[in-house]
DNA sequence: CAAGAGATCATCT
DNA sequence: GATGATCTCTTGA
């Protein structure tokens, strides 16, 4: 069944890690890709300077500090899109970063849409799960509550998780140490990092 | 196989 | 005007 606003509320944390095992479900017209979410971040609040809202409120992080539950897109280093879901209350800004997922479904299509490259690389990344389930910016803002873009929960007990510290924020001083990344244990379809 | 460079643009100063 | 929550290809051993 589809998650609901509260799981989203939960914090983030905790949504992080209960995101594993769940299925990240993406209508499109070329038709629908489903993978398994293996690989998690939390990015959390104005003090974590890893969190793009430690910067304030601005245009683009508005949406963090909006209502749990919608997608935060955006575009990094002029080519990836980054695809985060918003977590916690109103005014506290706070988002999980999803890093990689197993595709389950709709495999032909991810792999028109980036190359005929081995499942175990399709979405083993951020970006490239970006491009996989064709997610833009266009879906900056979305809700995860509506019906194109949403997480499944199949009931699925996963066997253990391995908690490390996040990939890529080397700026962020004391923050880059916290171990806020989440990954399957043993599982072939994380990202390298 | 590991390491490094280059690609390219929205956002904030 | 600088700088990324990255990826891919090239190089060299």
């Amino acid at each position: 069944m589809k998650l609901a606003r509260d799981f989203y509320q939960q914090p983030t944390l905790e949504v992080a890690r209960q995101l594993l095992g769940k299925y990240l479900v993406r209508k499109h017209t070329d038709g629908a890709t489903v993978g398994r979410i293996v690989e998690t971040e939390a990015y959390i609040g104005p003090e974590d300077k890893a969190c793009h809202a430690s910067k304030g409120r601005t245009a683009r992080t508005e949406i963090m500090f909006g209502d749990a539950g919608h997608a935060y897109v955006y575009l990094i280093y002029g080519f990836h899109h980054m695809l985060n879901i918003v977590t916690e209350k109103n005014d506290f800004p706070a988002a999980v970063l999803i890093r990689a997922v197993e595709p389950i479904k709709g495999i032909d299509v991810m792999q028109t849409r980036r190359r005929a490259t081995q499942p175990r690389t399709l979405c083993s990344g951020p970006g490239k799960l970006c491009q996989a389930f064709a997610i833009d910016r266009g879906l900056n803002g979305a809700d995860l509550c509506g019906s194109l873009l949403y997480i499944e929960d199949r009931a699925e007990s996963i066997a253990k998780i391995v908690a490390t510290p996040r990939i890529g924020i080397d700026y962020a001083g004391r923050w880059k140490h916290k171990p806020w990344r989440f990954v399957i244990k043993d599982n072939v379809f994380v990202s390298k990092g």
